[in-house]
DNA sequence: ATTTATTAATAAGTTTTACAAATAAATAAA
DNA sequence: TTTATTTATTTGTAAAACTTATTAATAAAT
């Protein structure tokens, strides 16, 4: 038994005449006569008692009828499922990324997406830097976005922006008359950042033993709100990726390259390799790529 | 997307090797490629990646998988109860017979039809012989016993038994003495019958008035057992089918064969032409031929 | 009763598909 | 670098599915 037999008996049955059936069928009659002989063969009797002159369906005949018309509409539907999938009509793509960036640049890639597959899901997972890297290890997400991380494996990274980091301080500070400010003199005022284990901290205290310079941290927080809140509040000075400029002059903070040594870290899509992709999830990084570059 | 390739694709994603898969198929490794390929190639997008060391399934194959699993099994279904049914392990044949037949032989035709199919189930609708033919000729069931109609018109007639009518009177009735009883004899007494419109009222009328006897009538009921009962405690006599002897015995009634006119009449099956009757009926029709020949 | 028209089955030939065997390509492991 | 393993590709063949032409059967018309 076979889609086409069960197609060929429907048709058969419905217009109870295999000369109009096969047609219906695009088939020669002689083709859809085989067609529904070979049916009854593979089932073990006749479904149809047919004269030359007229059709008539069998008791066994008609109780296929119903459950065949149940097969194929269930088979069709799986079908047009599937397809539609593939032609990105149906699906939902999460991305795992860090904060900073959901919160400041990811918003307009994901309205590019959206205007492209309005039928496509987008959730976005604001997570550690760390914790994306993890998630598209274990295929909880399909993308991710966070600094460059050092040990890949087998994922793959797609640059999207080359950060700096950035200090932050309140209006008024005596070092806003600096174009650009050193670690030195920056950390001769409280230091606020990142708690751990963010990878912002991380990468802090990394870059700053590694020059030999000590770190005192004067306050801490989990959100780059709260440290930008508190910084325009005056409880300090602090240095956050460029990607929080924006937030951070909008809390009325005023924002300098900090210098010797600068950070920078490239930021990007971390995925399983390109080919393993749903075409939703490639799309999305075609997106992605395109609206940074 | 057809069955093969459903069931292909499965067995892909189970044994997550081509190779293992193809075995388990009874397929050679490479015809299992191209079904997959297929398969993708129908529904517009890649299903499992495969790289030569390793497969892996897409997020649209993983999507697949269960919708896959559903269709298959309703598909087998399907497919085991039209064998079922064809190899008469599953199905309802209902018989419309008259309610002399339908209380005297036919149990033992079923006892035998039952031994035979045990899993098919038998219903009989013991109604008077005219709604038997109705309602065989409107496909309300599949086989009817009755007297030979008349017009059977496109209907099949398969004669079982032949039935001669039979006198009833009550022990030590002065006719007892009689072998057989003619009309004139027997009408001497009280009269019991069937009430109209019953086949065996009918057809006693149509004789008598034939044979120019007047018939005047006692009383009538609805049931032959009814009408035994009334002749065993002496109301008066009867003629009933032989059919119904041994039950009038049972009841303490005398049976004698009633002549002159005698009435039989061929008791029978009735269906549509055998050709279009499902596999349960036409096996039930044979046993029933063999059970009273 | 004979002819005609209609419809499905059958036969014969062709095309398409499905398959296996052999080989190539790719990659993880040795 | 080599070896072993696994899938993809190629090629030839067998099977199937299909079409056209023909036959058989029957209802309707003459």
């Amino acid at each position: 038994m076979n889609i086409k037999q069960v197609r060929a008996f429907l048709a058969v049955a419905q217009s109870m005449s295999f000369a109009n059936a096969a047609n219906h069928l695009h088939l020669s009659q002689p083709a859809l006569s085989l067609s529904i002989k070979s049916l009854e063969d593979s089932l073990g009797g006749k479904l149809l008692t047919r004269t030359t002159r007229s059709i008539a369906l069998t008791p066994e005949g008609e109780a296929l009828v119903p459950i065949a018309r149940r097969l194929l509409a269930q088979w069709e539907n799986a079908e047009d499922e599937m397809k539609q999938r593939f032609a990105l009509q149906l699906g939902k793509i999460t991305i795992a990324s860090m904060p900073s960036f959901a919160a400041s640049l990811l918003p307009k890639a994901i309205r590019n997406y959206h205007a492209s597959y309005p039928d496509i899901q987008v959730a976005i997972d604001d997570v550690l830097s760390d914790v994306v890297v993890e998630m598209v290890r274990n295929n909880q997400v399909e993308l991710g976005i966070s600094f460059e991380p050092v040990g890949l494996l087998e994922l793959a990274f797609y640059p999207l922006y080359d950060d700096r980091f950035i200090a932050i301080l309140p209006k008024d500070h005596p070092l806003e008359a600096h174009e650009s400010i050193t670690w030195e003199a920056l950390l001769e005022y409280d230091f606020i950042t990142l708690q751990r284990p963010s990878s912002v901290r991380t990468m802090i205290e990394k870059t700053l033993s590694d020059a030999n310079i000590e770190l005192n941290v004067a306050f801490d927080a989990h959100q780059l709100a709260t440290v930008g809140r508190m910084v325009s509040d005056g409880m300090g000075v602090a240095v956050v990726p460029a990607l929080c400029r924006q937030q951070a002059k909008e809390q009325g903070a005023i924002c300098r390259p900090v210098v010797e040594p600068e950070i920078h870290r490239r930021v990007g899509v971390i995925c399983q390799p390109r080919s393993s992709l749903s075409i939703a999830a490639a799309a999305m990084l075609d997106v992605l790529i395109n609206t940074y570059s």
